[in-house]
DNA sequence: TTGATTGATATTGTATACAATACTCACCTG
DNA sequence: CAGGTGAGTATTGTATACAATATCAATCAA
């Protein structure tokens, strides 16, 4: 597993950044779902004593980020049960960001929007999947930050970023690519618009696809 | 400030005990607004060293409840801004835990759901604030967890510990504690009838009334 | 008196040491 | 060969030691 490469400064809290760290890993796929984490292995490629890392780990794991097992974390293999009742979470939250995103967002973030969506789009058939899975995860980041509320923006992100195992093995269909760039689309077109109606209702339609395909992963994970 | 009564056992974390330990005097008023928590001093009244105390602030405030201060944490005092960001996310989890406890809460959970009332009402005069402010806490924990989404539940009850510094102050004058008992007996009924509509009802006109406690609160703290 | 300076102190941030626990796997026994 | 048993190991949980930093107070100069 290639990963946390980013660099260690004295500057900042050591615990803050390898949060950073590891959730970047974690958004962008580079941690496969099952791996282990463990303290005294982190420490030493960063360079740094457990006491930091563990603080971290201790906090990813209370985010939803990293589930606990006997001995340490592991990244979470989540039920269907589970990820529903995330994206119940997500139908509550997401609905209310986007309406207040076609009211509140600057021209310049929808910009950043519209760049990231190219972004997206650019890596839709990318050999390398991880191309594609950074890309949407900055878009999504972009837009769920478009809200001015940072608290509702913060708990939006945990509980989209808790979706990630879920997440990543659609995205390695082209399939379930087509539907992310499309429904981006839809709500980068609405938002620019101003029309909170539209990018709802483009909202749920992906997310009722997204709650189809759970079907879908039920059967994959059993066999 | 008295606080922290729980009894340090060994066979659970200590850290996790912690947690529960501050959390439960937040929730009861226990801890006065802007108070510091200093890592040693609750090391020492607990009989612990440094490091699960250490772990377990640093959990309440990456929840949001504590504050970071330049040197360490410290109960909170939001602004009036930041109390109305929390208001509008209670305003989207909330009034779907009603829904959904009037379709799943099973009669047992309603029973002690009532129960949970009249506690509150029990206390509704009573000389000593932390009585009312404590049953209404627990009231509220009852309500929340009705609902089947474990996530949605502990979410909810987040963001509602969040209010808390609000909330206290709301419930020391009369007119906001007959305000909580008025809208629970609501709440309650609509449940016990399995009538989604108008818990939800009840739910929103309590809220309303809240946002406009907000503007007093806001002028009072501003004196 | 007021303001700056500096030393002492309080407090956190990180590292390390030690204790407790859960897992692994080889070995033994039936 | 199956299954239990125990020693060894990996890994976390807690305590403590040390380093860095921000706060406070006293002192002194203007």
């Amino acid at each position: 597993m290639t990963r946390s490469k980013g660099v260690i400064v004295q500057s900042e809290r050591l615990r803050d950044q390898i949060y950073k760290l590891i959730r970047d890993d974690l958004r962008t796929g580079a941690l496969a779902p099952g791996e282990r984490l463990v303290e005294v292995s982190l420490a030493k490629k960063l360079g740094v004593s457990r006491t930091p890392v563990r603080e971290a780990l201790f906090q990813l794991a209370s985010d939803g980020l990293l589930a606990e097992s006997s001995r340490g974390y592991m990244l979470p293999v989540h039920t269907t049960e589970e990820i529903r009742d995330r994206l119940e979470i997500r139908r509550l939250l997401e609905p209310e960001i986007l309406r207040r995103a076609c009211e509140e967002a600057s021209s310049r973030q929808i910009k950043s929007l519209l760049k990231a969506l190219e972004e997206e789009k650019k890596y839709i058939d990318a050999a390398d999947a991880s191309k594609f899975i950074g890309a949407n995860a900055n878009f999504r980041l972009v837009l769920l930050s478009l809200c001015k509320n940072p608290l509702l923006t913060r708990c939006a992100e945990l509980y989209d970023d808790q979706f990630q195992c879920f997440r990543i093995w659609g995205l390695n269909e082209p399939r379930g690519r087509e539907l992310a760039v499309g429904s981006h689309e839809k709500i980068c077109n609405a938002i620019k618009d101003r029309k909170p109606a539209a990018a709802v209702k483009a909202l749920q339609q992906l997310l009722d696809r997204v709650e189809q395909m759970l079907e879908q992963y039920r059967d994959s994970v059993a066999s």
